[in-house]
DNA sequence: ATGTCGCATTCCATGCGA
């Protein structure tokens, strides 16, 4: 089974990358990000066109996940638990059946968090406080899951091109890591840190400032895997030739390959 | 390099978020 996440920086606006990448690859699943629609304006047709049903967590403008499956989504949730004042829509956690299995997915939009001083990261501190709430939580269920998405979070300096751009950046602050640490020590396992040790694989490269051409990236969309899931990992790959397309988005997608 | 995008507004220019 393939699990990919992508954040695709309005779906409207790549509904072409998006088709392209659903039959070329063909991914079983796929985390999208920063959809920046309403539900109402979701293109499902074009993607149900593609063989995929879809669940959708919308909102106005901004933010906005989805996930889409050539399999019927299940027991969908939309919302992380924890603060029912927060409107932000930003995850969405759904059941596809696998042969005699059940996969738990989510697909996650965490708060980027800049500027550091303002209450921006303080929401993003909590939202990570709750993730690693609600994660702790599925870990009890001893179940194959996956959380997949843009973080928001340079896990490593290997992880940048130019670290030392990144030190007092929200992506990269110790309080960051620190949150970040906390949940992938409740047994998480970051599925492209388990395939390999190299430095240089990055996820998102800025439109500004000529990032792309320069290499200057980083690795911010990760797949974390419950125990379950990390026993059958195959093999991760980074979709890097989905920046070099015209109009692309600043982030590529990412798949992991499960046995399952 | 204040360097680029995408969205929305009372709207053809600007502010916000990333």
């Amino acid at each position: 089974m393939i699990i990919a996440t992508w954040n695709i920086n309005s779906i409207r606006q790549r509904l072409d990358h998006l088709t392209g990448y659903l039959r070329d690859i063909g991914p079983d699943v796929l985390c999208l990000q920063e959809i920046k629609c309403q539900d109402k304006d979701f293109p499902l047709q074009a993607i149900e066109d593609c063989g995929y049903s879809a669940a959708v967590h919308g909102q106005k403008t901004f933010n906005g996940v989805a996930i889409l499956s050539k399999t019927p989504l299940e027991d969908v949730q939309a919302g992380l638990p924890g603060d029912d004042s927060d409107e932000q829509a930003r995850y969405l956690e759904a059941s596809v059946r696998a042969g005699e299995r059940m996969v738990r997915v989510a697909s996650i939009y965490l708060p980027n968090g800049n500027p550091p001083d303002t209450d921006k990261y303080a929401y993003k501190l909590a939202w990570m406080d709750r993730l690693i709430a609600h994660a702790s939580g599925l870990l009890r269920q001893e179940q194959i899951f996956v959380l997949a998405g843009d973080y928001n979070v340079i896990p490593e300096d290997r992880d940048a091109r130019n670290p030392e751009e990144w030190a007092g950046d929200a992506l990269h602050l110790p309080k960051t890591l620190a949150q970040f640490a906390r949940l992938k020590n409740l047994g998480l396992t970051d599925a492209l840190r388990a395939s390999t040790d190299d430095g240089g694989l990055y996820t998102f490269w800025d439109y500004q400032a000529g990032a792309w051409q320069k290499n200057n990236g980083i690795r911010i969309d990760h797949h974390l895997l419950s125990p379950q899931a990390a026993d059958r990992l195959v093999s991760v790959i980074i979709d890097k030739q989905m920046r070099a397309a015209e109009k692309p988005s600043d982030h590529v997608p990412i798949r992991v390959v499960l046995d399952l």
